[in-house]
DNA sequence: TATTGTTATACTCTATAACTATA
DNA sequence: TATAGTTATAGAGTATAACAATA
């Protein structure tokens, strides 16, 4: 909960957001760099929401904030790569159910153990204070970006 | 420096920094989609190297990672758009110099004043504790991020 | 008649190759 | 001959509209 009074002023505030956004930014593009040429973000992306469980098109359509025929044209490539798979519905003639393939859940981990590896090696040298202090960052930022 | 006997084991370290990372794109990723329909990725980043002082169509190239070609289309859509003003250069007949006009600058604040607004949306309710928290870590991934 | 998903078509961003103008 | 930049063309991702199949 907010105190009444606070050391941190609301310019302060605005300061810290503005340094948080930005090095969290350039830490994600920098991650993201890594290993980019293995998946492209769209279809990285919707390999994720399969993993979440997402099976049906259009939920993953959805969850992703593209149209349906786009997600269609991602899919298929994604099953051209064999990363996914592609089943009918028992229940529903109309629909679909994709899922990872093993080779897709393999892709999703090498481009994460590469971006991992990246930050492992900013991390790397940093005391057991600084290590305390990102320790609770992790949680607090974690806790913060979803409510 | 690491000290030689540190209380992070290599498997806390590797698993603190896949933690940051996660966390790190996941703020990034939402931060985007503040304001996403003010200016596309790639306009974006093309005004903000403008705004860092280059101006020469080659060297903004390089410096995003995309082809010449790709440039010049983003940038006459930057100039159509009023966001981008061009001048031959008046030592090399060749060469051309882009620099961001007022309204260039102003999209760039447009932009960025979402992005903030959402983050300082979430830690407005942080203790001051953690704040001190996201405070010095703010200062020690700044630090991490470059070298 | 509504829903799931694909096909048809067009627009944008990207790239490579070819071109123009200048150094 | 090399360099700066644009034009020509093609490939990939996205969207909307129209369609097929099923509920």
């Amino acid at each position: 909960m907010k105190p009444l009074r606070s050391r941190y002023t609301p310019t302060a505030r605005r300061r810290l957001a503005t340094d948080l956004r930005q090095v969290c930014m350039r830490i994600s593009r920098r991650a993201r760099f890594e290993n980019a040429s293995e998946l492209a973000p769209h279809q990285f992306s919707t390999l994720v929401q399969l993993e979440k469980g997402l099976s049906r098109p259009g939920d993953i359509a959805r969850a992703e904030c593209v149209s349906a025929p786009s997600m269609s044209r991602t899919l298929n490539k994604l099953m051209d790569l064999g990363f996914v798979r592609r089943d009918d519905d028992p229940d529903d003639g109309r629909a679909a159910v994709m899922q990872l393939t093993p080779e897709g859940r393999e892709a999703l981990k090498r481009v994460r153990r590469h971006r991992d590896a990246w930050m492992s090696g900013r991390i790397e040298h940093l005391t057991d204070d600084e290590l305390d202090v990102l320790s609770q960052a992790r949680e607090i930022l974690a806790r913060v970006v979803d409510r």
